[in-house]
DNA sequence: TGAATATATGAGCATATATGCATATATAAA
DNA sequence: TTTATATATGCATATATGCTCATATATTCA
């Protein structure tokens, strides 16, 4: 990085600009604490289905066969969704019978959608 | 999609178990005002790359030399993650000569993440 | 017990994404 | 004008992810 052919008598040599800002900001980067889950959390979110999944347990619980319709996708690909949103813990069932009632596992999860939905709705232009 | 063999006579048959629950939620999900947005900013923030990208600019107004020390990759790797922030305007940038600073948009991001983290800390267990 | 049904899951494929490499562009300095 | 430097970007590749297909598991009912 930052190292080009004629740099190369001195590779040991890696400048940055502000030096003062970059120890300062690893820092604080360092210190924050539960950021591996927090990008969890967004990339389960980052996709459509596993979005609209949650939308839609925002609201009441629901069963797979339920979720497929409202998402209008196969029971197989539900279920491997609502798998990894099991194992990420966002989402949580009961079993009644043969029958799979998934909700949200906290509000937080709830609170967090409708927060970054009022995000994306302020959105300039 | 819950169509077995032995259903082959009737295809047409697409059963869901709970139909109101089903008609409501799609409904209540089409009104839902700037998801495929929504989607996006988590997309992108999922990424832990772009995602302490966005932590650090939250702080001040960095430049990509700085940013890539932060993160420790490459001159080129930074460059191609802003350059996607920039294309989600989830970040700014000013050139002063040579040096592109880059910042966030606008403090929505900031917050959106501030708030996120607070929800991943508040993970049971 | 056997058929129906609700869900789960492994394998494979198609697509998306992150990154490295090489190089282009733009600006500053000599 | 030439060299140095800060950033941008096209291309190739490795990896991740979502989906389908086939099948397994579990439960209900006849």
């Amino acid at each position: 990085m930052l190292i080009y052919s004629y740099m190369a008598k001195d590779l040991c040599e890696i400048k940055s600009i502000h030096q003062t800002t970059v120890r300062k900001t690893i820092a604080r980067i360092q210190k924050i604490d539960g950021l591996d889950r927090t990008a969890e959390i967004f990339k389960l979110m980052g996709d459509m289905t596993k979005l609209k999944i949650t939308c839609a347990l925002s609201l009441e619980e629901m069963c797979v066969c339920d979720i497929s319709h409202v998402l209008n996708i196969s029971q197989s690909a539900t279920s491997h969704q609502l798998r990894i949103l099991r194992g990420a813990k966002l989402v949580k069932y009961r079993k009644e019978g043969r029958i799979a009632y998934y909700s949200l596992s906290d509000s937080h999860v709830k609170n967090l959608l409708s927060s970054t939905i009022k995000h994306a709705q302020h959105r300039k232009e």
